[in-house]
Parts: C-alpha cells; structure tokens; sequence
DNA sequence: GTCTATAAAACGATAGAC
DNA sequence: GTCTATCGTTTTATAGAC
C-alpha cells in the first residue's frame, strides 16, 4: 500500500525496494512483499526490472546519488570545510530514530552480501568510499593531508558503529551521543591552513 | 565437508551453523548447506533443532558464552582493569583479516534481524550488553563512574564501525588502525581511583 | 505497457522405515 | 538415534493473453 503517488511504476518500484530492503533486510523482503507496497502486479515487476538483484542495484543506486546531491549541496551553501563535516555528521540526528531501529540502509546491504564476489556489494560500498573521498577533501582543506583519509574513515567508522549499538540497545541515544562526540571533536582539530583566530591548540585522535 | 571431527552431531552442527552464518549470512544460509557442511543428512537435523531459528539460537548462545568465558579469563590473568580493556579490544587483532571479509558474526545477526520482535536479535545484541556491561565495570574500577557507560558503549562502536569500514573497503588494515585509535586513547585517560604515577592529565572522548 | 497464470527450483519442515 | 523420501509453501522468474 502506497501514497496516493502518481509516480511512474519504475521509481515507485524503487521506493518501495528501498522502504522494505532498509526495513526487513535483502534476503528477507520479496518481490511480492516489494510490488505489493509499490501496489504493482508482481508479474509487471520483471517488464522494469529483470531480475531482484537489478532493482536491489537500482535502489542502492539512488542511495548513492542521494549522497552525492548532498556533497554538492555542502559545497554550494557552507565555505567552511569543517562546518560541512559537521553538517554531514549532524545529518544522522535527523534520522537516529529510524536508524536505531532499522540501520544503515547501506551498511546494511553491506553486511548482507559479498564484498568481494557481489556487485551489489561493490555499489553499497562505493558509497561509503565516496563519502571517504569527499570527507578527506574537506580534512585536507583544513590542511591535514597527511591524517585525511584516516580521519574520513574513522568519522564513518565511529557513526556506523553507534548505529549498530543502538539498534542493539534500543536507544537512539547512543547515536546522539557519539555524534557529539565526533562533533566535539571535528569542531577541536585546528585549522593549520588558515588561522582564524577560533582555533585552539587541543588535538583530536 | 567437516574435518575428521568426532565430535557429537548437535555439537559439529552448531559449529557449521556458526560458520556458515557468519560467512554467508543467516537469510543465505539454509539448512541444507548447514546439514552439509556438518555432513549430516538434513532429515537429522530436525532431531536436534525443532527449527532453523533454534539452531540459530543455539550458535549465538555458543557465542555469548565464549564472550563471558572470556571475561572470567581476563579477571583471572590481568590485575589492572585499563589492561584488561586493551586486551579485550587487541582481541579483534587476531581476527580481523577475516572480519574485515565477513563482517562480525554478532553485528551481523543483530543487522539481519529485527531487533524489536526475535528473540534470535535479542539474544545477539544481549552479547553487545554483556561486553558494555563488563566495560563498564573496568571504567569504574579506573574511577570513571560517570562515564563509564557511555565509554563502553563507544569502545564497541568504534570496533564495530571499524569492522564495517573494512569489510567495506576490503582492507583490514582499517581495523588495525581504529584498534590503535582506541588503545591509544585508553592508554590516555587516568586512572582517578589510584595514582600509580603514570598517568597523565589528558582527557580523552 | 499491463496483468494473470504458472513454471521451476529452493526452502523449512514432517512422516515413517530402519 | 539415523536416514530417505516427500509434503506444502514460498521464491524468483517466464509465457502469453490483453
């Protein structure tokens, strides 16, 4: 059962896909499951996609260009790059509740397939690379070229990490609290390209 | 195909179990790769484990219970409890090449599951509790009453973060390097309760 | 493009001989 | 306790009418 939406039945397919795979997981949600939430006869699925790891690809897809539209919008209305990692890190306050209870839709794929074999894998991680690659832009433009990369894992690491615990403990909370944590520290490490006068001597790690 | 185990059947079955969902997850895994696995004829399986969901049940409890032998191992041979956190966390060292391939078995069971309704999602993320619960303990035990929780909690999040990320990025040098991120810092924070000289007065979070 | 009907295979689970 | 044979269901996927 869907919205009264009068998208067309390929994108409605996709939502659905993306609704169910984030909820109950890849294996465990059906095609039947997705094309009766999508209120689309299961037979007409296969005239959009030919098989459900083609529309498991096409809805990770859409994840993925859903993070890139926000690396552009970062850019395009925040100068500071520090400001732009915590507005990325903040992101997932907006979502804490639904992640506690579901997960991360993509480290979710990423947990249930093979990152070696699976190229639906690949896509689901290429996400979290692109978000590596764009945070370490924004750490390197804080001049810290040398920790960039580590720093832009570690900040994934330490949000996906406090998704699974509060799934595990039922309180969003915890996701809450780690990104202040983060938070706390993106906003310590100084600005070694340019100083303006704000930054402190503290050292994060 | 087993190892020339002569082991009783519910023991090597539940051995197979935990293999198989950990490598391949619980959804992709059936009954009949498990019986297999064990070699073992699937109609026997049902002689030990009514259902597939029992069998789970029982490789997860297998799990809990190594985590809690653990922690008596760890009293028993380490009198400082900062030391006894290094070494809980250095663990994850010792397994991380295959981690980093097949992503934690426990933060995989918690992430297939629906952590509100199985019982299975319960007892898997009651492992989680009972390592933030000893956590807990060690940080009190170094005089961090207050902070204690909130430390365990991130001590794990930060593991498992790590483990996503690697798995992610097919390189188990990530967990490597957020293990060393997070020794560093327990090395870091003082011990409140006695003074052995040691300790600095860097705070860390 | 849309939908019904159904094929083909895999799955969890059971019955019952030994 | 052990194992074979199989039931009933669900799944992905296809064929073909409209």
């Amino acid at each position: 059962m869907n919205l009264p939406n009068p998208q067309n039945k390929k994108e409605r397919l996709i939502d659905s896909a993306a609704t169910l795979f984030h909820r109950n997981g890849l294996m465990a949600t059906s095609l039947a499951d997705i094309a009766r939430h999508a209120d689309i006869p299961i037979g007409n699925v296969y005239y959009y996609f030919k098989t459900k790891d083609d529309l498991a690809i096409a809805a990770t897809q859409r994840r993925k260009e859903q993070f890139a539209a926000s690396y552009i919008l970062l850019s395009e209305n925040i100068a500071d790059p520090r400001a732009r990692l915590v507005e990325a890190v903040n992101y997932y306050n907006t979502v804490c509740a639904e992640y506690a209870r579901y997960g991360c839709p993509i480290g979710k794929i990423i947990s249930d397939t093979d990152s070696e074999k699976d190229a639906l894998a690949k896509l689901a991680s290429s996400i979290f690379v692109d978000f590596v690659n764009w945070a370490k832009i924004q750490f390197e433009q804080l001049g810290h070229e040398e920790d960039a990369k580590k720093y832009a894992i570690s900040v994934m690491a330490g949000i996906q990490g406090s998704i699974i615990m509060a799934k595990s403990m039922q309180n969003s909370q915890i996701i809450a609290v780690e990104l202040e944590r983060l938070i706390t520290w993106l906003d310590g490490i100084p600005n070694k390209k340019i100083q303006l006068g704000k930054v402190g001597i503290r050292f994060g790690a």
